[in-house]
DNA sequence: TTGAAAGCGATACCAT
DNA sequence: ATGGTATCGCTTTCAA
């Protein structure tokens, strides 16, 4: 069923069936007839060709590791929201371990199948940053990227974040602090451990091995495994942490869970602070301290840099940095 | 930099340079040649091209109202891992009231862009079914469609469910139950209110208007909303209810979150039902007793069958239904 | 093995 | 306003 078929039912040209359909220049008579032909035959016109004459697609790809992390999703809806009705339509693909690499992505959509991509991995991998310097479209990298590749970024220090994080409950007077990461070979996991051990160094408090944990994934089911884990080591009478630092809300609410399945008071005992400040873990009981990772904001603005690319194709690359922000909650004994 | 580019470059016809790179038939020398000039002009494929010769995008798109609700993350995690690493790429399309329609979708996307859709809509729309009816490219819909149209379904009567949990509040002995439902122009939204109203009906307890009230969306936001609505409505000394169903997890976590805010324990002065059997409801405290909708389970079948109509465009419609689940937990009492 | 050329389905230019 | 036709970038017959 294609634009031919239906053209010689209405008894036109192709392109006037064309015209008539896209509404450009046609007479009355001629439209009534093309659309009613389109409709008895149920034409649908084909994308792919549409894309490859026009050179556009009017798509934008959203790609993540894991959409769903809440973090992403607040992504998401700030990226369709600056798109608007009018905007490309965005979706979403997940490149995390199980669904092709990003560079995969990269490769597969390429060219044709979106106008844009905004990426937002959690692995670094140089293959990738090899890709999107030669990118075939318009690319934002919500995360970290090498300064050497040429590409429009939005970031933010998540391990500044964690340190966020870590001082506040040092200044509430916690001296054992755990810490809950994510996998430790992505991007994210790193960087925040870092963050962490560079909290207590400033704090002057030494750091202990057996009080940080990686999980698997930043899930709550790994969040609940690695809890377990961290409460389950060494031997004691005493706990010997009275505060986790979670890499996210969801590993928050994770060891919120096991510490008070344990038995433990949070805050009293443990006092615990997540990160992305998500509305799940505002809804949580006890409400989960947590720093915010801007990520609405920071979909938004890619999105919008995203459009300046359309616009402006030579313009400068930009790189983008946000703040950030840390909200006081119950679990770690609410405001000061 | 298109193929033609590359043949140049490297010294062959457009066809060697399509077949050394699509790794036909092409002699050593011809291979190295192209695969180098590809590289050094950063060639990368135009899939909308491709796609359009080949007459399939090996892409299937997944189209749901809200990728936030953990429900829907639950059927994409099961939809790709079903496909698997051979399988289509599947990308996510948002058709809530912000991102487009359905309709919208299934226009724009029907025929090139993806070679299959799995729809998930949460409202019914005439139109809609009628695009269903004739559609572009084979289709599942996870949810209900009118018997007429002729389209592959996997469905759940969720209204069943909802009718599970208000019957196991009843079962142990709460009688005044609240409801906290979805919007009421969805079908969930209706599916479920038949099924409350109609479990009151089988224990014989009047329905009681001031204790139904319907959140704004399935999500924790307004979730909350109505559920402090729902605790201010009406002037009484006592607590008017001593039970929550709630349409989905996430309002249940929001109706739990309302009710310890005002000072009531959950579940001793308020019971508390879910709906999705979700892991975020699992680690709540307290753990939310929950029917599961079997999303995974639908996600995995509703895949096979495109799958299958992949294979075999004509043979006949199929429409599945599971059997929702009562997963007992903290926030009604725990088990019998 | 290789190259020339047809064609996927739609759009837009150029005549009429 | 309408029709014929080249074209988007690629794959694939068909000959050589």
């Amino acid at each position: 069923m294609t634009l031919v078929d239906v053209a010689a039912q209405a008894g036109v040209s192709v392109s006037s069936a064309s015209r008539a359909l896209t509404d450009k220049s046609a007479s009355v008579d001629v439209r009534e007839r093309v659309q009613l032909a389109a409709r008895e035959l149920g034409y649908v016109p084909d994308s792919t060709a549409r894309s490859l004459k026009l050179g556009a697609s009017r798509q934008v790809l959203f790609a993540v590791d894991d959409i769903g992390n809440p973090n992403y999703v607040a992504m998401l809806r700030a990226i369709e929201r600056t798109f608007g009705y009018t905007g490309p339509r965005v979706s979403v693909a997940t490149v995390g371990r199980d669904s092709g690499t990003p560079v995969d992505l990269v490769e597969a959509v390429s060219r044709g199948r979106a106008d844009g991509l905004i990426l937002s991995p959690i692995r670094r991998s140089s293959l990738l940053e090899e890709r999107l310097s030669s990118s075939a479209i318009p690319t934002v990298v919500i995360g970290s990227v090498s300064e050497s590749v040429q590409v429009d970024s939005v970031r933010i220090d998540s391990g500044k974040a964690i340190a966020i994080a870590a001082e506040h409950l040092i200044a509430r007077g916690r001296r054992r602090i755990a810490f809950i990461n994510g996998p430790s070979d992505t991007n994210p996991g790193e960087v925040r451990a870092r963050g962490f051990a560079q909290s207590l160094r400033v704090a002057g408090i030494a750091a202990d091995p057996m009080l940080e944990i990686s999980a698997a994934d930043f899930t709550v089911g790994a969040g609940v495994v690695a809890a377990h884990a961290l409460f389950e080591r060494g031997n004691y009478t005493e706990l010997p942490f009275d505060a986790i630092v979670a890499a996210n809300d969801l590993l928050a609410m994770a060891a919120i869970n096991v510490a008070v399945g344990r038995g433990f008071r949070v805050p009293d005992d443990v006092a615990v602070t997540g990160l992305d400040d998500t509305e799940l873990g505002s809804v949580f009981i006890p409400s989960i301290t947590s720093v915010s990772l801007r990520a609405a904001e920071r979909g938004a603005r890619a999105a919008q840099m995203l459009e300046a690319r359309f616009q402006h194709p030579q313009r400068p690359i930009e790189r983008v940095a946000f703040e950030p922000e840390l909200h006081v909650r119950a679990s770690c004994g609410g405001a000061l």
